[in-house]
DNA sequence: GTGATCCATGTTGTATACATATAATATTTT
DNA sequence: AAAATATTATATGTATACAACATGGATCAC
């Protein structure tokens, strides 16, 4: 096992630079549903050509995180609660298999990680965007915990339907909830830790999905905006 | 409920016709692992310039078929026996959803197409090219299960799933063994409908999951090259 | 005033010339 | 002769001008 080549090329690297930007500000509501995305714009921004802004766009549409129409522009697609709760039911599926597919220990570094996670949970609350800083945390959670799946189809599959679903919370959540979802995410962490290391992974999907469950019931109970 | 607008813009359906055909080329083996394609080759044959085949290869990577590399080439992907059981373990798993997430009663419709491709397996065997027709054929088989399954989510990474598996039939398979494969998919669509018949579809996705084990163990086991 | 129509403006889609990277071949050096 | 290097051909990546399309406002008919 040498070192991988790791030749990343610099068309690549460019690529995932601007694609982790503008994913991260739709997930994160820097671009609110319904905003325009001008081509020219970002390629000024990026002091790239529209052309490798478009390579970027066209994926976040296949993500579905994009609206691409012709001669009109390019849109964040609106939050459907009905399509959430959809993709959120197969997400709560599939972290059960995290117990059955090749599950993975922690790591000392994964364990770490959790931890100081957990601190910044607690100053959440304090930080000048509250609901920002949340989906921020939220997001380096969940891809800590997916360091503990083993199948990487499996861990592409439920990346990409986090990435589809992580709006959410910045967008139904209220100043006065923030404070509340950041303590449930607090002490999810804290008993997912419990069976890390106790290495009683092989019930972690299980913990994991009812978590998921009562997210997304409380999700639903806050939403105000049908459809 | 007005007709659907169908506003497919055309260059909405130019991008479909294109990418529909390469990916069957890649899948049916026309293009068989390791093929090189050339843009300005096919910009050639689709009379359209580079620009738009470009946006189908990108599409074509992100789904594991393709590999781009910038100065040599796009390289139809080779078939990893790991990687492709690895995927084939999900997809295990995930028609066991198919009872769970808004299953879907069958259509008369469907127990038609269904018919239909059952005696299209009688006559693969006399086929010109009998491992592609498998192949067809199995693809649309799996595209008539998919009419069951309510889960709009679950159905896009089903099918991503598929189309990254579908290519070890043509490729494992000889001449000997295709005649039963055709046998058994035969066999399995008679399962299905005395199922569907009978509106037993809550335990089709157990059938489905035990065929799909079965198909696995007997392609482990005639598979001849390793890695 | 109200309606439809037309057109001006700006957007994304396409074609194409050029930049950059790769790999095979030719050349040079030892 | 063999190995290292330079060169050249050819591939994909990028920039940019132009085409197709959508949208909103001006214009005109009624």
């Amino acid at each position: 096992m040498t070192e991988m080549p790791s030749t990343t090329s610099e068309a690549e690297q460019r690529f995932q630079w601007i694609y982790q930007s503008l994913r991260s500000r739709i997930i994160l509501l820097d671009y609110e549903p319904g905003t325009r995305l001008s081509e020219e714009q970002l390629a000024k921004e990026f002091k790239v050509s529209r052309t490798p802004i478009r390579r970027v766009l066209n994926r976040l549409e296949v993500e579905g995180l994009l609206e691409i129409r012709h001669g009109a522009g390019n849109f964040v697609t609106e939050l459907s609660m009905p399509e959430l709760l959809e993709v959120f039911e197969l997400r709560m599926e599939l972290v059960r298999l995290m117990d059955v597919l090749a599950p993975k220990a922690a790591t000392e570094g994964l364990i770490q990680r959790l931890h100081n996670l957990q601190t910044a949970c607690l100053s959440i609350a304090n930080d000048s965007n509250p609901k920002r800083r949340f989906a921020e945390v939220n997001v380096e959670v969940f891809l800590s915990f997916m360091d503990l799946v083993g199948n990487q189809a499996l861990r592409e599959v439920q990346e990409q339907l986090f990435y589809r679903t992580a709006r959410m919370w910045p967008y139904w959540l209220d100043e006065k909830n923030v404070r509340h979802e950041a303590e449930f995410l607090h002490a999810e962490i804290s008993e997912a830790l419990r069976l890390l290391a106790n290495n009683h992974y092989p019930s972690f999907g299980h913990l994991y999905r009812c978590h998921l469950a009562m997210a997304c019931q409380r999700l639903a109970t806050m939403q105000t905006t049908g459809v």
